[in-house]
DNA sequence: ACACGGATGTTATTTATGTTCACATTCACC
DNA sequence: GGTGAATGTGAACATAAATAACATCCGTGT
């Protein structure tokens, strides 16, 4: 049969790989991602099991592959969330003379952006949980990573795993933290790693109420907790 | 026969539920909390699988157990960790006159004790990866808990989750918080939500090492790392 | 046109796991 | 000693991951 649409689909799917993907993506953010078998997930797709072989070398694979996507996700949301960037590079690169007054505004402004930033991740593990569960799943995982189709030979760093630029509500971080010291709201000293203590308040926040006991609390008890936590490593990071 | 010793031990097993739980330690430790099944547990305890659920109501609730234990080995190692308390509760009780040098003192020592908490949290973690993984298993699981045997009736808080105090490693943190407000290292309106910042730091900061990218980072890396993470996160609370 | 090879899907099988059920053994207590 | 509850056994069921052998489709070169 060429395409008899009668009960099963064509032969070949078209795009799998992607619809795996959505499909995951599904799963983990209604059901959770402890739903999140293989075999679900290519029922779902309407496809058999060992289908997802041909698009992911396990199902280690397949969750990292998912894991990249939230990651992706995240980032977005975390943009929206953080406005505009200042721009303070161009702006001091430019040999313009600034006012005090700007100075400042320029480093609130960065600083407003990093809280930005801050809040976007624990507001995404908030909305979903699910998702945000799923969001760091390969970290942990050796470097099997991608199908044997797309592997860009020299994806890995060093020792195989990923380079923190290449994570992206990571990248967020780092580009918000270096607005902060161009425009400086943060001094070059503070600056070297200050990225470690901002992901780690930050994750931890957002572990605190996804799966810690600020899970399921009041809405504004969890924004506030957030802001608090936020505004402290903002703090302290700067000394 | 009574107790023929020749291959299988005595049927009962004597107590059976710690030896499960033994035998899960140690897997988790060893192995990682994946290789972690019901089945493997009940095969090193010398036991056939269904003999667990006598004293676990299913696999999760082996885990909570597991989870609690690991708990309370974290918390040695952070008392271990933070040295002695100050005392500054009693000190301030005494109506004894102090003189700002001592009190600055004692404010210095309850910083130390706090930082220790928080060092002693992520060198755990960084040790006993395995366990640490498992340590907050179960918060984010049903309020299954206990076996049918030891149920003590109202152990669970509002909505079947564990309190901040009964966490042994929160109860650590909010002791140290208490004596930084006692010895005046800390104020009373600095101190309201400070547990969350610190702890979702200090957390944060583990996962980061663990699971993120520090993992198998050089040690140097990773105790400066910790360092800065939690001096910064102390700097943050206090303003 | 058409044969061929690689990519993609399928079915069947293997091994492992969590869980339950009916049954066996042992312990504690009357 | 006898009895019931606690505890352990063995067999079974459902599901999952992974692999192997086979089927189908697609593009491509002649």
């Amino acid at each position: 049969m060429s395409r008899v649409a009668g009960k099963s689909g064509p032969y070949h799917h078209g795009d799998l790989r992607a619809a795996l993907v959505a499909q995951g993506l599904e799963i983990a953010r209604s059901e959770g991602p402890s739903a999140l078998s293989l075999r679900e997930v290519t029922r779902r797709a309407g496809v058999s099991p060992a289908a997802a072989y041909r698009h992911f070398r396990d199902r280690a694979a397949l969750m990292s592959a998912l894991g990249r996507e939230i990651q992706e996700l995240m980032a977005k949301r975390m943009r929206a969330r953080s406005d505009a960037p200042t721009g303070g590079a161009v702006a001091s690169a430019d040999g313009t003379q600034h006012g005090p007054v700007e100075a400042a505004e320029r480093a609130q402004a960065a600083l407003r952006r990093l809280r930005g930033v801050g809040l976007g991740y624990i507001e995404f593990a908030v909305d979903e949980p699910g998702w945000f569960e799923l969001a760091f799943f390969g970290e942990s995982a050796r470097p099997d990573e991608a199908s044997p189709a797309d592997r860009p030979v020299a994806t890995a760093g060093p020792a195989g795993q990923a380079r923190l630029e290449e994570v992206p509500p990571f990248a967020e971080l780092l580009a918000a933290l270096e607005d902060c010291v161009t425009s400086g709201a943060l001094s070059a000293r503070r600056r070297a790693g200050a990225e470690f203590s901002c992901w780690s308040a930050v994750h931890g926040c957002a572990e605190l109420m996804v799966h810690g006991p600020l899970r399921g609390a009041d809405p504004r008890v969890v924004r506030a907790v957030a802001e608090r936590v936020v505004d402290d490593i903002i703090s302290g990071i700067r000394g």
